[in-house]
DNA sequence: CGTCTATTTGAATGTACTCAAAAGCGGTGG
DNA sequence: CCACCGCTTTTGAGTACATTCAAATAGACG
């Protein structure tokens, strides 16, 4: 059951077995159908979510009125807004099932508990931010130094299959352009 | 000496003062002269650096060979090339001072004994990183849904006095724009 | 003072956007 | 089971914001 998760925190600290055991039995169970919604823009995001199975997307409503997908989490990754989960104050994104989704789920108090009490947990927890935080600034880069081609090659590159799961239009969104856009490129680079 | 650092962390997590003793006698302080690298992208970020006083900037060096400044270090900031540090790769960006500088430095091994023995302080750098993070990802968005003129302003309001520490030319790569461009942006709005 | 870099200004260009509409696809109900 | 409806994707034409190339002016540093 817990397969994935484990492998997920193994890869960055190291934990005993029974320090996991501890963690696990932490973890609630959540199922989304699709389209439902793990927390609304505005609204307050109480837990933490390991994607066991499913596909969430993040996103922010602009000016117009339009989306803008700002993370794309699969199955092995982990979401929330994590501004309103660790400040309190009401979320900057919408996180929504995309498929019908397995959540591992901590909530604020849980998680902090796990933080503090099981040794590696909160070293994971930070290189997790760290890495995040790494990636993050490599798409603000190449937001600013790549064209829209560009990034979708290289957003094929590390998740080969995602636009077997992930919408067009979201996908766009992700890479910061137009729907229309993304259809041009992909229907122009024969 | 150690005020800055000492309310940089407190903010975050509650660390004892003997815990705060040990720590700052874990920093060594080094001195920048402007212009001096702390680190060369292509090279080992070994060390990570709180900025008591002065400046430095995080840039890459695009297709094109200009630079695009992902990061501005001010007084109170922590900075290192992230990916480097603790992945043991070389460095994505290249981190030079701006002005002459006063750092607090970890090099990797007190980083990891200080993350690991002393309460609070691997707390305080999970902390430092989601914040990064959450800040990170807004920018992205930003990037892609408001406009030079927009990111420029919302720049401006964060830091008022920006535009008096750091070059015109290198505001504008941080914000994802050519000089020329942030240059008619400034003075056409009158 | 002279040189090098930064900033400003001009004109032409391009990438992606906007508005618009058609075609494709998928789910639902008659 | 097929017809319909809504949503997604495609395609077209005109537009806009920022870029590029170019050159002049201003400013900083030795």
């Amino acid at each position: 059951m817990f397969q994935l998760i484990k492998k997920n925190i193994l890869q960055k600290s190291n934990i005993q077995d029974h320090e996991m055991d501890r963690f696990t039995k932490m973890l609630k169970t959540e199922y989304l159908n699709k389209n439902d919604f793990f927390v609304k823009q505005g609204e307050y995001a109480k837990k933490i979510a390991f994607v066991n199975k499913g596909l969430l997307l993040a996103y922010t409503l602009n000016d117009k009125g339009n989306r803008r997908v700002a993370q794309i989490a699969l199955d092995g990754y982990w979401t929330t807004d994590l501004f309103s989960f660790y400040s309190g104050k009401p979320s900057l994104f919408t996180i929504q099932a995309q498929e019908d989704c397995e959540l591992f789920v901590l909530n604020k108090s849980s998680f902090n508990d796990v933080c503090s009490s099981i040794l590696g947990i909160e070293k994971f927890f930070r290189l997790l931010a760290e890495e995040a935080y790494v990636y993050a600034l490599n798409r603000i880069v190449n937001a600013y130094d790549k064209n829209a081609l560009e990034r979708y090659q290289a957003l094929l590159q590390e998740q080969a299959n995602i636009n077997q799961r992930v919408k067009q239009k979201d996908i766009a969104s992700y890479l910061g352009i137009e729907p229309q856009s993304l259809s041009r490129i992909i229907n122009s680079k024969l």
